[in-house]
DNA sequence: TGTCCATCCTTATCGATGCTAAGTGCTTCG
DNA sequence: CGAAGCACTTAGCATCGATAAGGATGGACA
């Protein structure tokens, strides 16, 4: 037998340990993501993430920044008109909570502190600001998108592979038809038709905004 | 010394535990309603409870049913406009999630399956057809509200009782008047422009379907 | 009246979890 | 060469959700 060659694990750091905890998120879900588990992934005992982390929470939020951060730059593009953006900024804030495991509950823990975020809301109010929103208004419409964005995809998510509702009860012909029209409270076209109606209640102010510019 | 009266606990039913723990989550919080310690406020050992609900999930089911009902009736008033009913229907909503800690959280386990919660929704979508909605857009509607409003409650809820975000960093001009103007994400104005914004975006799609019913 | 049985709860215990205390080996620098 | 401190291990604590098994109570029925 050879003798097994002593190769050490590459030291950890909070970014490896991030990383492999939204892999192992994958993997498990957030329910079994145990700092055990985490630390069998690393090849490592489970005080060893204590080092690099005050606790659990400490970490998740670490987990969070990093999804919300992988939906990319907030800034428009060069010409990109207002309703585009955000209507493409809406879809990579949602595709982001959704290519992880329950990435909508880990995001939820997040308390919007981390400088980078900071930076990209900063960003995103100035932009909104350029396009002729007030301040106030730009701060309103993009905590309304993103509070609706985070409450459907945590639905969307928590339905995904659970049992169907066991059709107990008759709906009415009516709600049938809703169903049939509408798809549920989850389906992809809520996502689109949502951003759409915020746009569009959106747009009814910032018209009267540019008409009389006095009004706050 | 008097005999201890030997008074006997009133039995327990799901009613009264569910009860018992909405007060027992009011008092420490979600992260801290343990089965023994909803136990020990019902005067019981923690195995008691699992006669009555199959695991701690079914409780947590149970819990957010309650809340959820908290609300009241969904139909509207007499010659109610079907604004003002949405509107006050959207209040009553928040009101029911605002009225226990981390009311929000706990509502968003349950998976829109018991019998009295299907009935309501199956009264609301009636009731906007009743008011021209198409049932497509009737379903669309119900649900953008309804994720607006979890994800609203679940940042306000959480924010509460948290640590700012130390200012580390300094916000340009723009987002300082941002949050003077508009409050923060979470402020009560930003629920109340929520709601209108939606509203708005619906009645203008409602108002192209009344001059054109042939459109889905 | 006596026995049977379902109901409702207790005692005891399991495996797993987040986290801490204390110790150990390794590197780095004076 | 020795001290410091970094990065991790070993050991263990309190607590958690959940199960197994048994005991008490009360009504149904012969």
């Amino acid at each position: 037998m050879s003798t097994v060659s002593p190769i050490p694990n590459p030291p950890l750091t909070r970014a490896s340990i991030e990383s492999a905890a939204l892999d192992l998120l994958d993997e498990v879900g957030l329910d079994a993501l145990s700092t055990r588990r985490l630390a069998d992934a690393l090849g490592v005992q489970s005080p060893a993430i204590y080092w690099h982390f005050r606790n659990k929470a400490e970490l998740l939020e670490g987990m969070a920044e990093r999804i919300y951060l992988a939906g990319g730059t907030g800034a428009p593009l060069p010409d990109e008109p207002w309703r585009a953006w955000i209507t493409r900024r809406a879809r990579e804030y949602r595709k982001a909570l959704t290519s992880r495991r329950d990435g909508a509950r880990v995001a939820a823990e997040v308390n919007a502190g981390s400088p980078a975020l900071f930076r990209l809301f900063d960003d995103e109010i100035t932009a909104m600001v350029g396009f002729g929103f007030t301040p106030g208004l730009a701060m309103h419409t993009i905590s309304v998108i993103t509070h609706f964005i985070s409450g459907f995809v945590l639905k969307e998510q928590s339905a995904s592979g659970q049992t169907p509702p066991a059709a107990a009860l008759e709906p009415s012909a009516i709600l049938e038809a809703a169903f049939e029209q509408g798809g549920g409270p989850v389906d992809p076209e809520v996502f689109e038709h949502g951003i759409r109606m915020i746009i569009a209640g959106v747009a009814v102010e910032l018209a009267e905004l540019r008409l009389r510019p006095s009004v706050a």
